[in-house]
Parts: structure tokens; C-alpha cells; sequence
DNA sequence: GAAAATACGTCAGCCTTGTTGACATATCTC
DNA sequence: GAGATATGTCAACAAGGCTGACGTATTTTC
């Protein structure tokens, strides 16, 4: 009786295949591209001792300077543990200066220095580039399409906070109304 | 003299946006998408003790039953020490079995399980209800050209890898001659 | 048929980045 | 002044990458 009702032992020979509702090659290709996506920047990062959660934490903060820590927490999903130990470094070697804020002096803003500004262009660069070679592939005028799939793919509660980015230059915005 | 040339110090109080052929909203909205894709099996998985490493590791073995030790490596690109820990997990618990090669016998062709088709089966199922509700704000007519864009985002040299595996069932395959 | 190469397993230790829990300090609010 | 809030910090732990080294079975090569 130690002897499972079965399903832990014959092997299955046959491949597990897309249909029935099941989006096996959407899925795998999700997988492989953001290994790929994410891979350009971690070869920068390593040369500064930094990964990818500093890559995080620096994006951000050149997207929103002025942030508070609290805010910052509230983009990322981690802990204010797991982001301190990075927020030091960051810190520490001048990517990255905090201010108190001007209303509330226990907040703390966060804000990149040029230095800070230049390393995260360069490792948007890269990402950049190959988002814009995939965009030939699909013609570039379907921006907009795979802006508003990959939204979609964002669970609804957080699509709120994706709209409070800066948005500009882009000329093909969502249908949103968004700018004036 | 230890005063740096300045770039550490003044804090840049403008947000970094998008032009100059910087795509920081698909940069942020790969992120974000990616993020919630992965968050619905993570759950599944956290519950038999796995993680997001098992999940490769079962979807691989199931979409190509009976590929190698060494193949599965290359599939994943990590360490065969990185795999042996989680592989071992899956064949100690049922979900996977290892057989030995019938040509050569230092190879070990990998094989799941029901059981491991089942669990398989079970973390595609939120995935490919996400996919298929974000096709539904695209229109599923597009879904070729998703498919198109993500497999652009891949490194070439590893696209002929993707090809590799089965794509049955979905009626609007790419360009490719794949399909008889 | 011996030697070398190959496929795989395993031991040991390290790193990054996430987690929880606890506690200190400054500041704001009531 | 009391209590809530924003942040920092210490300590310990887990997952899942990594490197290096070594053992064993099997195949290939000379």
C-alpha cells in the first residue's frame, strides 16, 4: 500500500501540445524573450558589482524622481529590507541621493544623480534596441498593439500605477486619456 | 580633491521619459507583464513546496518528453548542479521519470509523469487564461503577430531552439513551413 | 583492449535577492 | 503627550543561480 494509485510511475511519451485553451508557444516565448530582454542590462551591471534589483531600483528613480521610499516599495512589491540593501549601494556610490521631504520631513525622496542618470541610459539602450528590432519584425506601427497586449497582461489593480508614469514623446499613446 | 567632478552629488529632479529611441513604457510594461505572468503558478508551485525553478524545469520535460539531461540544459541555460537540485525534487516526489537511453545508456531521457502532466497542466491553465484575455483587448486576430514580436525579442541564435518544439493545435502558425 | 572522452551525479561553498520578525528613531497627527 | 507613520537596521533564512572538484558508467578512439 506504499504503492501510489498510480500517476507517479508510467512514463508519458507524448508531448503536452498547444490547444484546448492552452498558449504553450506564448507562454515559452514569454519565458525566452525576457531572459533575453533582461540579459543585455545584467552584463553592464556586473561590471559595477550591481544586479538586476539595482536595475529596478535605478529605473524607477529616474522615472519618477522624488519618490519616496514608500512609493518606491509600492512599484516593486519587495520588501523595504530587500530594497535597502540595494538603495544602500546605490547610495553609497552616487547613482542615487536622498532628500527629506519638504512637507513631510520623515519621508525620504529619492533622486538620480547624472551619474545615476547616465548608467540607467545606458542599460535602457540596449533594451531599447531590441525592442525596436522586434518592432520591425512586426512593422512599427503596431506599437501601440503591443503596448495594450502587454497592459493586459498586467493584473488590473496595478495598471492604475503604470498610467502615472511619464508617458511623452511617444506619439502613439493607448486610447486612454491620458495626455491633454 | 576627493570632492568628485560633480555627477555624484546634484540630484536630477526631471523624469527621464521616452523619445530619443528610448521605450521606457515597453521596457516598464515587459517588467509589470512579466511580473503578474509569473505570479499565478508561483502560487500553485509555493504550495508543494516548488518554485518558479520546478516550473521550468516540468514545463520542458512535458512539452518534450524524453529529451536528455544535457538537452534540458541547454534549454534552460543554468549549471547542471543548479538543475540536479530541482530535478531531484521533481523525481523524488513523482512527477518525473528518468530512463536510461536506449542508444547510448550514460544519457537519461526525462519523462513525466500523470502526475506531473497533471501539475503541468494546472500551472498553464492561469497563464494561458491571462494570455487569452489580453488577446481579447488586442483582438485574437493578432495573435500571430504577438507571437511574431516575442519571438524577434529572442537572441536568433536561440529562435531555431524554439522552433524545435511542438506547435500543434493553434491554427495561425507564423510564416514558418512548420505545419504540413 | 586500453585509454580517452562523454554523460551524468554529487559534494561543498559562494552570491544575489527575496522573505520574516524585531526593534530604534524621527516626525507628524490628534 | 500619546500614538501613528516613515524609515533604517540587525539577524536569520530560503530559493536558485554560480564555480570547482571529483566519482562512475559508458561510449569512442586508437
Amino acid at each position: 500500500m506504499h504503492e501510489n494509485a498510480q500517476g507517479e510511475s508510467i512514463p508519458i511519451r507524448a508531448a503536452l501540445e498547444a490547444g484546448d485553451g492552452l498558449e504553450f508557444d506564448l507562454i515559452e516565448l514569454f519565458f525566452f524573450a525576457y531572459r533575453d530582454f533582461t540579459s543585455d542590462p545584467d552584463q553592464i551591471l556586473s561590471t559595477d558589482g550591481f544586479g538586476r534589483a539595482h536595475h529596478r531600483v535605478l529605473h524607477f528613480v529616474n522615472r519618477m524622481p522624488g519618490l519616496t521610499v514608500a512609493e518606491l516599495l509600492d512599484v516593486l512589491k519587495i520588501t523595504k529590507q530587500s530594497l535597502a540593501r540595494v538603495l544602500k549601494q546605490l547610495i553609497d556610490t552616487g547613482h542615487v541621493v536622498q532628500m527629506k521631504g519638504p512637507k513631510d520631513r520623515r519621508q525620504r525622496e529619492l533622486y538620480p544623480t547624472p551619474k545615476g542618470r547616465a548608467l540607467a541610459l545606458a542599460l535602457a539602450l540596449p533594451q531599447s534596441r531590441r525592442i525596436r528590432a522586434a518592432l520591425q519584425e512586426t512593422g512599427p506601427e503596431e506599437r501601440a498593439l503591443i503596448r495594450r497586449f502587454l497592459k493586459a497582461m498586467v493584473n488590473p489593480e496595478l495598471r492604475a500605477q503604470i498610467d502615472r508614469l511619464p508617458h511623452g514623446g511617444a506619439p502613439d499613446v493607448d486610447g486612454e486619456p491620458n495626455d491633454g
